[in-house]
DNA sequence: TTGAAAGCGCTAACAG
DNA sequence: CTGTTAGCGCTTTCAA
């Protein structure tokens, strides 16, 4: 095994208790004491052994993350955003895709529950029940999900697409039709509420490419000239549906998207989207959860999105 | 606190080591004892503590991954499948992002060392010697990299860049130019031994879509009527910017990508690359990290590799 | 300011 | 096959 409390202490000439307390308590502990503790410690490269420790403390200093779909690239950019705010604090962090699947997200974090301080959930398909109990076993921060009572952190995704459709008709536009996401996702509803009926709705499809590319076939037997997308990975099927069968982006139809992603500025059209602050997101949710973890109330924090005009979307054409 | 085997054991008037061996060793326990022990277990809810657990045992029953960029696909498919071996193993991953930065890297390496049980490596930007010290201090296992004595997953990229130029030359190509990935990246060098010496070598871009973008300038001024790109990131790169200088793919320049990452098949023309399996490597990587675990021997393991042909190649054009 | 000692919850000998 | 016991490495009273 590793070196132990009890080498350094031993070679401090000190008791293990006043090795611990130079560590953990640099306040009780003279700094002449502890200057030496240090010393032997970095000579000896002593890092205290975490199992031991949470075994006393009942703290892992870990911390858990849960996503529907880590292909998805709007999810590694929340991780990035959790990694580095956890790594700051020194904290670990364990991560786990759901696979879109409530009820392997619920088993998951359950499972979590057991070996970190507290868990994000990203986007979540449980229901507010399911939320609440989740709460009740672990810290739980959400992201991009409100549950009375649980802390969360949001995207606010309803102004970004209340910004779509201004940009739309600022356009000119007047018949908007909107590809919506999957009817059991919180955040359909959330974008929904942005679009405050001011397009028709078509159908829900798959949150990825080939929901897009199936949806752009519908969307097109509807005449609208601007096609709004629930993501980015949908309005990137529709372009793609769009340039196989010639029909001009944006001259004859303009397309937005949803989310941001690396993608969106390299397809062409480049979509015109909604910027979501992933990263940021993350960070936050970490916040949030040491907040917790101090015995803080849940809370809740709205991040905002903006529009990102791009080429995918232009005056609306002339009628013929 | 939550429910202890002493609880366990108590209700299920047996002693704790019953408890115990009928959880972890249930050979050891007459089966009508172990299945009143379960049945305890499962009414109170019982889930070991780890920590108690690894703190005797001097497992943790964790794994670490890092990766450099967690934001290129080509990573999160890894991650997918770790998680996936792992989690049939009931062993939780960490995971960690280095932003391609060697020092960092290893530096995770250690820090995830103290409570894990072994760390997958990606796509390493180590020296060798840096690597046969991480992998003293913990098991090591390699993916996309190659150093003696320790475990690795290779995905045979030699033999996929042979795969691209023989689809090249079978279209007549003759004069290739390979936009090279970063200098000091292994897997560059690797690429480069599938070439063999058929396209000319052109610097060395950085492995995203501003690096293709940089690139595909350079290479147009080349007169090649192929251009071989270390990654999709930069194909894509050199797409955007050919499209924006009106450059038709693949009638004027046949581009070929390397990984075959979600974008590979929405972007347009799609692109033809090759296809890397990503899943597979992190689930063989987990392979052998649990037979590092139980003693094995370093082991190499090495993946076969497909061209995919899309549209982003064709015919060499006829010479004006 | 420091040390001694008592465990945290569990597994692994060692007996029986 | 099962129970008793001794710690794993650390933090934290409680005394000194």
């Amino acid at each position: 095994m590793a070196v132990t409390i009890r080498d350094v202490a031993l070679q401090a000439q000190v008791s293990v208790s006043t090795v611990s307390r130079a560590l953990s308590a640099p306040g009780l502990v003279k700094e002449a004491t502890r200057q030496r503790v240090l010393d032997v410690v970095a000579g000896l490269g002593y890092q205290p052994n975490r199992a031991a420790r949470s075994l006393i403390t009942g703290r892992t200093g870990n911390l858990g993350i849960v996503v529907p779909d880590l292909l998805n690239p709007f999810f590694p950019s929340i991780l990035r955003g959790v990694q580095t705010r956890a790594g700051e604090a020194g904290t670990s962090v364990f991560f786990c895709d759901s696979r879109e699947d409530p009820d392997t997200e619920a088993e998951l974090v359950r499972t979590m529950a057991a070996q970190v301080d507290g868990v994000v959930l990203c986007a979540s398909l449980l229901s507010d029940d399911t939320i609440v109990d989740l709460a009740a076993v672990t810290p739980l921060v959400l992201i991009n999900r409100i549950v009375p009572g649980v802390s969360s952190v949001l995207m606010d995704s309803a102004s970004g697409m209340d910004q779509v459709v201004a940009h739309l008709e600022s356009l000119g536009h007047e018949d908007h039709v909107y590809l919506g996401g999957p009817a059991a996702a919180w955040s359909n509803d959330r974008r929904m509420q942005g679009l405050a009926g001011r397009a028709r709705l078509l159908g829900s499809f798959e949150p990825n490419f080939n929901g897009g590319y199936a949806a752009a076939e519908q969307a097109l037997s509807t005449g609208a000239t601007a096609f709004i997308c629930y993501n980015d990975l949908i309005a990137l099927g529709v372009l793609a549906y769009l340039a196989a069968h010639d029909v001009k982006v944006p001259e004859q139809i303009s397309v937005t998207g949803f989310d941001d992603i690396l993608y969106a500025t390299m397809c062409s059209p480049a979509l015109t989207t909604v910027h979501m602050p992933t990263e940021a997101a993350g960070e936050v949710a970490v916040d949030l959860l040491a907040s917790l973890l101090d015995g803080g109330p849940a809370e809740h924090r709205e991040l905002p999105t903006t529009l990102v005009v791009r080429a995918s979307t232009t005056a609306r054409p002339r009628p013929a």
